[in-house]
DNA sequence: CTGAAAGCGCTTACAG
DNA sequence: CTGAAAGCGCTTACAG
């Protein structure tokens, strides 16, 4: 002890109030010499902060949202807090109890990756705890929403292989209960409009953003004898699989078929071909999730703007030659 | 309330002593018309039991660890813990900080899931509260460690190629400060030793488990001109990288050269070819190193088997032909 | 079998 | 600017 009240050493530790410098010194020795750490759970009980904050997201185990949890995880540990990550499992039950378990436990504050969660739901919790939650645009108070222009990117893709000369382009769709999806979807639609071509629905299979269903569609769309010279999948897992159903049917990509993915995963530049896709830094996705989040417990109000979608152009596309 | 202390319902609630069957029915009843959940903050403060276990991981986003984390928050949360996730980053004065900031937070119990942490700072760790560590074999009182049979999984994999009729077998190795990379290293060594071959330094390269590291081997070797006919990479992503250098080098796989890899990642199935790896559960991994600390939390002395490792045969190695 | 009491380690009005 | 007091919501010896 420095020779002052509990009560000083906590409004020293928290900056809650002016002290005078003597004193904050004292305190300062002291707790340098004791190698005095507060503890974060007695805080949490007397204070109502718990220095933690709630992250739910679908799967812990997500080629996409891993990189958004290393954001979380790195701009949250800046400020001092901790994430807490459950995982939701694309289910709204599911998210709904994680919820319950985290504001249980307290936390300071949730950020939501996505989610089937519906928007009324999310405005409720946000009226009890700051919110953040991406894949999706949501006005309230005390809570913030980010969404990727996944529009633009479908349409910067599907343009891509325009330009390149294809003109029956295939498109592996999303789960549609997606609202990535369905934009994405809209986004190869107003790009072959624009091209003055028509939207064939013969050339769009359904796909749920598995590697499975981009490889089943492959295979269907080959056994419809419909002609396509290009792919364009709603995201890279199901370019994966498409190029492997290719490869089965003896395809080769790029010679014979130009393929498109969505997302730049990770092993998207060591596929073979490396693959032309879309670029969507989940990572900077989470650490602007995170910033947000910081903003709405400070009072502020957070407003954040997500990069706009980049097309990076590698080996899995090319030039239609004798079309 | 039920006409009862406070007490009462907290012997009821954590059974800790008998309680007369009418009061706890009363209790009960309350319990439940009110809708009332204890507060785990509370419960931490006061009763030193906070239902959280750390888990320090590499990384958040890593392909092989990610479904090691799902297999830990699965098994957890079925005995009602939760996991509170930290990444290591492959440091040890970053895992001992984290170690540090979890103990502040007091979880229950530490997992660490293989790490850089000396085996000493880790049995000093577990004289405070139990720790499980993956990747190591350590023996300490309050500890239990999990470690697959590299030495075997790679043996196998060398075995495959060499029943396959390959003779000039490189290998890709792992970073060397990873006991598993040795252990990989060893069983490549010993089968092909088992197989009357002298172990050829020309044909390992040294890598560190990334894919560029994969990839710049490959490179090597062929600029290196040593024949050969077949190639083990330590890890499946460096097989990815080996591939892509591969394929820009005009290397067919499989019918140029064989290609195995190791672990078994979720993108395994779907490259082109399928590759040929020995499987490495990491969810399991999860899963047994979740019920190891749940019976140490018990005051139990976990036994924990870890599965066998397994080739798994696809489509990236093949019978050399001609040799 | 059950209650009253003290305490976990902090924070926050409330006075001065 | 600073202290004494009460309290956050539980648990756990201590008595009965």
């Amino acid at each position: 002890m420095a020779g002052v009240s509990p009560s000083t050493v906590s409004r020293i530790l928290n900056g809650t109030a002016v002290v005078s410098d003597d004193k904050r010194a004292a305190v300062d020795n002291a707790i340098a010499s004791l190698g005095f750490v507060p503890n974060p759970v007695a805080r949490g009980l007397a204070g109502g902060r718990t220095m933690s904050i709630g992250v739910v997201t679908q799967a812990l185990d997500s080629p996409f949202y891993g990189g958004a949890l290393r954001g979380i995880e790195e701009e949250l540990g800046r400020a001092g807090y901790s994430p807490l990550f459950v995982s939701g499992r694309w289910s709204a039950a599911h998210e709904a109890r994680c919820i319950e378990a985290l504001r249980l436990r307290h936390v300071d504050g949730i950020i939501v990756l996505t989610g089937r969660l519906s928007d009324a739901a999310l405005s409720e919790c946000a009226q009890h705890l700051p919110v953040v939650v991406t894949g999706r645009r949501l006005q309230a108070p005390q809570l913030a929403s980010l969404l990727f222009d996944d529009f633009e990117g479908a349409r910067l893709a599907t343009h891509h292989l325009l330009a390149l000369g294809h003109r029956r382009i295939a498109f592996i769709s999303g789960d549609s209960r997606h609202p990535d999806a369905k934009e994405r979807r809209r986004g190869y639609r107003a790009a072959l409009e624009a091209a003055g071509l028509a939207y064939d629905p013969g050339l769009v299979l359904p796909g749920d953003f598995t590697e499975d269903s981009g490889r089943d569609a492959v295979e269907r769309l080959i056994d419809s004898r419909e002609p396509f010279t290009a792919i364009f999948a709603a995201n890279d897992q199901m370019a994966f699989g498409a190029a492997l159903a290719l490869h089965r049917r003896k395809r080769q990509v790029p010679a014979d078929v130009s393929l498109v993915g969505y997302d730049d995963l990770a092993g998207a530049v060591y596929s073979v071909p490396p693959l032309t896709t879309v670029h969507h830094p989940a990572n900077e996705l989470g650490q602007l999730a995170a910033v947000a989040m910081l903003k709405l417990l400070a009072g502020e109000t957070p407003q954040v703007a997500l990069p706009a979608p980049r097309l990076i152009v590698r080996e899995s596309t090319r030039l239609l030659s004798g079309g």
